[in-house]
DNA sequence: GTATACTCTACTATTATGATAGAGATTATA
DNA sequence: TATAATCTCTATCATAATAGTAGAGTATAC
């Protein structure tokens, strides 16, 4: 898994939805501000995530933008996967890994396997009202423990 | 963490020397061949992995490329971290993470540090000795279990 | 009707990735 | 010693991904 800045900026930008979920649209402007984010590349991630059913927008005045859910019903692996693709370490599908062919790519395979299964488990844990809550609270967020 | 295609062709073929370990040394032909890789890439490849002191070589006739060390000595991670960089999920270094100014990026920076752990400790517990027995023994290689 | 705010398409710059090319250096051995 | 086999090194190239920027257009509250 790699998250790019992208990936970092929406999920900021969600988090920080959240924080104010249930109260009237926060502007594009405002979000850019207070995560230090290039306007206009927001607008385009914002755009993204609206597409992806996240959040929904109000044009116009006291417009802006508002989660499309509860944040308890968004889970964190749910937007990586979405703004920055697939968790697996490596694309498992193509020619170039279409098949069991030969034997070293089976032994590898089922490594980035369980390595995508432990990523999972964490991101797939996690929503955004635990990180709300965590942000609150000031305290760490808890994550799936080994 | 994300595996590149060098990274797939170099993890191949250190597993190719290997299962080779203690024999004469391979040409970079023999290796390319084996494992589909376009043969100039596999030099430069090859080249990589011996200033990272993986394998050393033989020029001339006879000559070619062997371990430097011995495949239990040879972790999967370190190979990674080698040729693909940081196991990471995002870089946490730099300008844009150097400190913990604002609250958002200590909740997410626990998560990615999260990942990481699980993600290494699944690559650190893998040497290319348990990579060869798990082929010669065609069997899936053992991983750390959750 | 106008200011505010989202929408949409297109464009650009930089870097990473995945190679390829070709001349050079080293070594075994006939 | 000649030569074939093999690694070594520097440079170059093509494509795609990433990280933006630009600007005209649309909707809405007041």
């Amino acid at each position: 898994m790699r998250i790019t800045y992208k990936g970092d900026y929406a999920l900021k930008t969600i988090l920080d939805l959240a924080l104010h979920y249930g109260n009237s649209p926060i502007t594009i402007n405002d979000m850019a501000r207070r995560a230090d984010i290039p306007t206009k590349f927001l607008e385009q991630i914002l755009l993204d995530l609206k597409r992806g059913g996240f959040v929904e927008s109000r044009r116009g005045k006291i417009g802006g933008y508002l989660l499309a859910k509860a944040p308890s019903q968004i889970k964190l692996g749910e937007v990586i996967r979405f703004v920055d693709g697939p968790v697996e370490p490596i694309a498992c599908t193509g020619k170039k890994y279409s098949g069991c062919n030969d034997v070293y790519r089976c032994v590898f395979r089922k490594i980035w396997q369980d390595v995508f299964l432990a990523t999972s488990k964490i991101i797939d844990s996690i929503t955004f009202e635990d990180l709300a809550k965590s942000v609150k609270d000031k305290v760490p967020v808890y994550t799936y423990q080994i």
